[in-house]
DNA sequence: ACCTAGACTTGATCTGGGTCAAGGGTTCGC
DNA sequence: GCGAACCCTTGACCCAGATCAAGTCTAGGT
């Protein structure tokens, strides 16, 4: 299930792509980050950093698919994050992490650590603005979430988790956001219900009930098809410039 | 209402404090900025920027309290972000808005014109550093609230926004955070409601309810005492190392 | 003094999603 | 091939919070 390490995806991934920052943009510079910048591996369900430990490494996903999550002492969880490729770990300037990261899938990281990170970050002004945009778009799909946690219905929530996963993966594969889109699920549904405030057997009843309504086709439990983007958008309560035209 | 605008407390409100910022902080400095840096005070109830306009500054609250509210065609409104004095509005490198910035008080902000601003941002590596640290302050709270929206209860809800208001307005009066603790809602129970994912029937419910249990004593509708701050983080749910002894 | 409007409270009722419980399907290891 | 461990589905019931509907309280305005 761990695919095999490709470097070159490696540096794609790398949000940071900056000559000081990732040695595979700028292979020569090797030599000099010798120690600061490794790669890691995890295995789905292992637990990256648990809340409160001290940070070692800051990074970003190479491959897999990650997730932030707080704990209440009673045992409820919230998922707070979802870090897909090329998003990034960590906090410079923060010794201890305040949420558990836990690889949802198998998961490779492109690891700095943190220290050098840090110093390397006041000295180079072009990391500390690509990662000021990186947060500001982290910012944003948190207000997102925020609306669809405090004011969506559990069918809405669904569509809207739907949508983000299916444009994110399709993004890759076609521009323009249309018609018929075809991806893997990379949550379970107890971490759908994590995601979106619900419990999973609710999930599973509107997972059900939008495939009753044709909105998504399952093949098994995991395998998506949403015959038409626009409908789904309208299921999660966006209305993205869609249903314009009677 | 309207406070008079003062000028010293404006420069210990700038969380940019920079020289090339903010002319407050190196007087001798205003000359150049001029044009670039101008109050502007709102009432409130006020909009100050619409979802999908053109931003014309960036700037930061002086005095008074705004908040991010994002809304849907239907009319459900969440409230994603509280704007209290020193908070920064507005990102730069983007052009327009993408979220209500309202009023909720009579308002005082400092602006900046964002083209200028971004420019010195790009040359002055100190205040990309500062508002990156910002941003992930912001971040950090808007995921602390995503837990609040997801997971807990409209008792739990009410005692975490109280908790939030009271310790960042008893902050500047006193460390430590135990004990008794007074200050005035700024909000109004709808705005409440808007922040929390509930009704404004819920809000007023529970707020009875907390006071009929002692955890808050009401004098009029806005002012607010709590006898014990240990009890209203235990009735948030946060447990902040509180309830260790039996 | 009276009127109006906005902010708030409180009651009665309804319902979406939680909770509890009993299954089914797949994929392991043996 | 068989149990065990997951992951998922579906049903029955319940309850926290939404919805609908009166009010109350206070601050202005005339």
């Amino acid at each position: 299930m761990n695919e095999t390490l490709d470097l070159t995806n490696g540096c794609e991934s790398c949000p940071i792509k900056h000559r000081a920052v990732c040695a595979r943009c700028d292979a020569d510079e090797l030599e000099t980050l010798d120690g600061i910048k490794y790669y890691r591996s995890f295995e789905a369900g292992q637990t990256l950093i648990w809340s409160g430990d001290r940070m070692e490494f800051v990074g970003s996903v190479v491959s897999g698919i990650a997730s932030l999550t707080q704990t209440m002492e009673d045992g409820r969880t919230q998922m707070v994050g979802l870090l897909l490729p090329s998003d990034f770990v960590g906090r410079p300037g923060r010794e201890f992490a305040t949420y558990d990261v836990v690889a949802t899938t198998d998961v490779v990281m492109c690891c700095f650590r943190r220290k050098p990170f840090e110093t390397m970050m006041v000295e180079t002004p072009h990391v500390a603005q690509r990662l000021l945009e990186m947060t500001l778009d982290e910012l944003d799909a948190a207000r997102e979430w925020m609306l669809v946690l405090g004011r969506k219905t559990a069918r809405e929530k669904i569509a809207s988790l739907l949508s983000i996963i299916g444009r994110r993966d399709a993004s890759l594969k076609l521009e323009g956001m249309v018609g018929r889109i075809v991806f893997d699920l990379p949550l379970t549904r107890e971490a759908m219900a994590d995601y979106l405030g619900l419990t999973l057997e609710t999930v599973s009843r509107q997972m059900s009930a939008l495939k009753r309504d044709g909105v998504i086709e399952l093949e098994g439990k995991r395998h998506v098809t949403v015959p038409s983007f626009e409908r789904l958008m309208d299921e999660a309560g966006d209305d993205a410039d869609g249903g314009m035209m009677a």
